[in-house]
RNA sequence: GGCCCGGUCGCCAAGUGGUAAGGCAACGGUUUGCAAAACCGUCACCCCCGGUUCGAAUCCGGGCCGGGCCUCCA
């Protein structure tokens, strides 16, 4: 079954429209940035970034672009309310959410136009659109004339009068019909000098709407195969993106329209009004962007995804996130684990882990966790099911941990080489998915393993003018801590059973690893010895 | 009021005609000096009522309930 997509504007799944090796234009509406990104942000990126790695895989050479809205209403209220510049806090608040989106691994998008770097081309797509009729100057401002536009409404599959009927702004004396839209607003008395460009219907700034088709327009051309965005922007922002570019353009503006699901806390969709907001700052220290990735994947894009209940503890103080972000997290925690394990039965981290790539049918058609593979491509086939696909990668990692149970893989002594091997494929296969997913499985930092690996205790041996390197030191305690300790686990295994000191001897063991639990230390007894991990 | 989505185990969530993936939680085991991790087992008549069909969670009709949008919204 080749990729399948669902398209707003049909309502329905087609046939992507593009052939593996053609150029891929997608178009995703990014942030207006006037406040910190909050969860309900990353759903989006996180989804088309799938959506390109997928692509990519099968061969397709995607271009990526996301707008940043740098200036607007929110942003010159949000300026002025903290007593900085409109390009100060956008600056800011750019560079917050660029962060946010690395952290999520979200590393496939190619270019993150600016509204104020395209104000000239956003000039000129107005310009064409009152030269030909569809739009008209009125008072400083420019208005984009619905009743023009047959189509107009063809994207939310709604009649204009309908729209009109329902609005809920006040009808300008300026427009003809209520449903007219800005492409260009007037400078208003008192604003910025900063906010105020050049045009020739005198100063102003651009209406929402006209920046995403300029800018689309300027680096992927008049027609886009996707444009994505959130379910509640269709409309009015992309019925009215759409009605400018195709009237402007004479060209359908995007082949597919690709709507994400918001996301809800208990009843409520997320949002500043709500006060139930989790911006991603909040949420890392609780949990690993990796693990926020996979949060929003266990879902179909195209739902809802539920945050669950607040939950409190004991003390009936709140817990940090959500319930359901905690049960992901913990979820997430068979994968990190299936990686160390792969690192300690490979002895290679499992980042350098080679996946086994679309192109080598001739290896991975006799691999036994091909189907897999298969299955997890079917899933992503069928309009990106990513919950689907993430069932798929439990079920392998519980097939490849059974494999090492049984094979021994982790003691030296008894592990099988062909097993080993078979391992090492499954582990491949993983790696891909896990890939595709965008989900890194980086060995969490550990306090001590790794600077017993790097600087070590060479720091601290530095002796006179060397800044004491407190890691190294912590790494070096701790390495000591757990030699102690094997070393008294060891005598109290050797020790015969009637011995009075055996159990006390195990005693001490147990101590040490209990003391070092509550500082969040892990201590973990494996056959080929003992390792310890941070949480 | 209009348009559009949904209702699948305590919670989350795949499944769109062939007899219910997966995860979290829970319980019982295996393993372990004890743990941790891992593995095994137990745990769903798919909101209700009709209809179509050899066969329906899936299709159709009618209810009930929830959500999104109807000019700030990712």
């Amino acid at each position: 079954m080749p990729l399948q997509v669902y398209s707003t504007l049909s309502r329905k799944k087609e046939p992507f429209p593009r052939k593996p090796g053609e150029p891929v234009g997608m178009y995703v509406c990014g942030p207006t940035v006037y406040k910190p990104a909050h969860i309900g942000h990353m759903v989006g990126p996180v989804i088309f970034d799938t959506v390109k790695r997928y692509l990519a895989y099968l061969g397709y050479k995607v271009t990526w672009v996301v707008n940043i809205t740098d200036v607007d209403d929110k942003l010159i209220a949000r300026a002025g309310e903290l007593k900085t510049t409109v390009p100060e806090l956008a600056e800011r608040m750019t560079a917050d959410y660029l962060d946010c989106l690395k952290k999520l691994n979200v590393t496939g998008v190619d270019h993150f136009p600016k509204a104020t770097a395209h104000i000239p081309q956003m000039v000129e797509m107005i310009g064409k659109l009152v030269e030909t009729g569809f739009a008209y100057p009125a008072g400083g401002d420019v208005y984009f004339d619905v009743a023009k536009d047959p189509d107009y409404g063809k994207l939310c599959n709604r009649d204009p009068e309908q729209l009109e009927a329902g609005s809920r702004i006040e009808v300008s004396d300026r427009k003809h019909n209520p449903g007219d839209f800005a492409l260009w607003k007037g400078a208003k008395p008192g604003e910025p000098a900063e906010v105020q460009f050049d045009s020739p219907w005198g100063k102003g700034r651009p209406g929402w709407h006209i920046e995403c088709s300029a800018m689309a327009k300027a680096i992927l051309g008049d027609t886009l195969d996707i444009h994505g965005g959130g379910l509640d922007l269709t409309f009015p922002h992309h019925e009215n993106e759409l009605a400018q570019s195709e009237s402007a353009n004479g060209v359908p503006f995007a082949r597919v329209w690709m709507h994400n699901g918001l996301l809800k806390l208990g009843k409520d969709k997320m949002a500043g009004s709500v006060g139930n907001v989790v911006n991603v700052a909040d949420a890392l220290p609780h949990m690993t962007g990796d693990a926020i990735r996979f949060f929003i994947l266990q879902t179909h894009y195209r739902s809802p995804i539920e945050m669950g209940n607040w939950s409190e503890d004991k003390t009936g103080r709140r817990l940090p996130l959500p319930d359901n972000m905690l049960a992901a997290k913990t979820a997430f925690g068979t994968f990190e684990e299936f990686a160390r394990r792969v690192g300690r039965v490979l002895g290679t981290p499992f980042a350098g882990v080679k996946p086994p790539g679309a192109g080598s049918a001739a290896r991975t058609m006799a691999m036994r966790y091909v189907k897999f593979q298969q299955r997890f491509n079917e899933h992503l086939d069928d309009d990106f099911n990513t919950g689907g696909a993430v069932g798929v990668l439990f079920e392998l990692v519980t097939a490849l941990n059974k494999l090492a149970d049984a094979g021994k893989l982790e003691d030296p002594d008894k592990a099988q080489p062909e097993v080993r091997a078979e391992f090492a494929d499954g582990a491949a296969v993983v790696r891909e998915m896990c890939d595709l997913l965008g989900l890194k499985l980086e060995p969490p930092k550990t306090i001590f393993a790794d600077a017993a690996g790097s600087a070590g205790g060479r720091s601290v041996a530095g002796g006179a003018g060397q800044p004491l390197d407190s890691q190294a030191i912590i790494s070096g305690l701790m390495q000591l801590l757990i030699d102690l300790r094997g070393n008294l686990r060891d005598q109290a295994k050797g020790a015969a059973k009637d011995n009075p000191l055996k159990k006390g001897l195990f005693d001490q063991t147990d101590l040490i690893r209990k003391r070092l639990a509550v500082l969040g230390v892990t201590l973990e007894d494996r056959p080929g010895g003992t390792t310890g991990r941070a949480g």
